[in-house]
DNA sequence: CCACATTGGTTGCCATGTCAACAGTCGGTG
DNA sequence: CACCGACTGTTGACATGGCAACCAATGTGG
């Protein structure tokens, strides 16, 4: 007896979810370039700066790997990267002189500001527009119950 | 009155969708680099050269292009890189002496060979498993839709 | 038949991501 | 206190992907 393959369903899903994935992924990176500026690597450590439980806009760097799942090295580069461009700061720890603080800047909020309506419109109007309450939980249960799985294999 | 923000649910299954992305993708390149020295692109250009209606594994760069969605560019490297490995050969086309064939190598198609079982195995086990009909179902439509609308708006 | 747009493919430059090695710091334990 | 392992962050080497410029060949309208 041979492998088990994938159903004709699930291979017709299993391409579509490859397929999304690549073109929604462009598409957000292209918008986003377009409109303001920033790339989803820059947008999302924008969110994580200008989230509710980080009222001064201000994370240390492990933080951000932390809530983003990232590669502190990724973390490092991109940091230095939006640095550059003048949308961040590093301020040293003072508690923990290995460590570094993240400042948001004037002009990184701003940036956030700018980008995120039209970014929240593009993923209302394209993902979710003509999803039913039953789709969105579907899809909530299916990432949910996968992210267990792909922790649990770790 | 300001911007249309996302539900409680659609910012959920949105930061969920953005999560398994990033994790799946990282757990399909480290499968298939650890059990076949593949990559998952590698892995993309051996499906299309070993798909039922490629029954000589031949192909025009072009081709491979348009089936896989992917800027010529990306073609053109990821070819070179396997064509060094000797998962694959280039040959000129004759009737159009712009073009090249890309050929499946004996090392291509074990390498391939090799490696799809435990990818297959992998999917199942970890985004099919416990999927209801209705789930992979519900998955298949919304990722039509969207690609539906993603196209529309390109 | 010729000028010109189009197509097929490669290349270079840049941005980004991973991995491994490193450097400095902290903290617990003997 | 001294040591050793864990933690924080940076860097360099390398692989990859997008974009634009480019070359060569094709085909098409006049």
């Amino acid at each position: 007896m041979g492998t088990t393959w994938l159903t004709e369903e699930q291979q017709r899903a299993w391409q579509g979810w490859l397929e999304l994935h690549a073109q929604l992924t462009a598409r957000i990176n292209r918008d986003l370039q377009a409109t303001s500026g920033l790339s989803h690597a820059d947008y999302a450590i924008l969110v994580q700066l200008t989230a509710e439980d980080v009222p001064d806009g201000t994370l240390r760097m492990f933080e951000l790997g932390e809530r983003l799942l990232w590669e502190k090295s990724r973390v490092s580069k991109q940091v230095s990267r939006m640095e550059a461009r003048g949308l961040l700061a590093r301020r040293d720890c003072a508690d923990d002189r290995r460590g570094s603080f993240v400042d948001l800047t004037a002009a990184g909020r701003a940036a956030i500001e700018s980008a995120a309506p039209a970014h929240v419109a593009m993923v209302r109007e394209v993902f979710f527009a003509g999803a039913s309450d039953e789709e969105v939980a579907a899809l909530g249960a299916l990432t949910d119950r996968v992210l267990a799985r792909l922790a649990a294999a770790d």
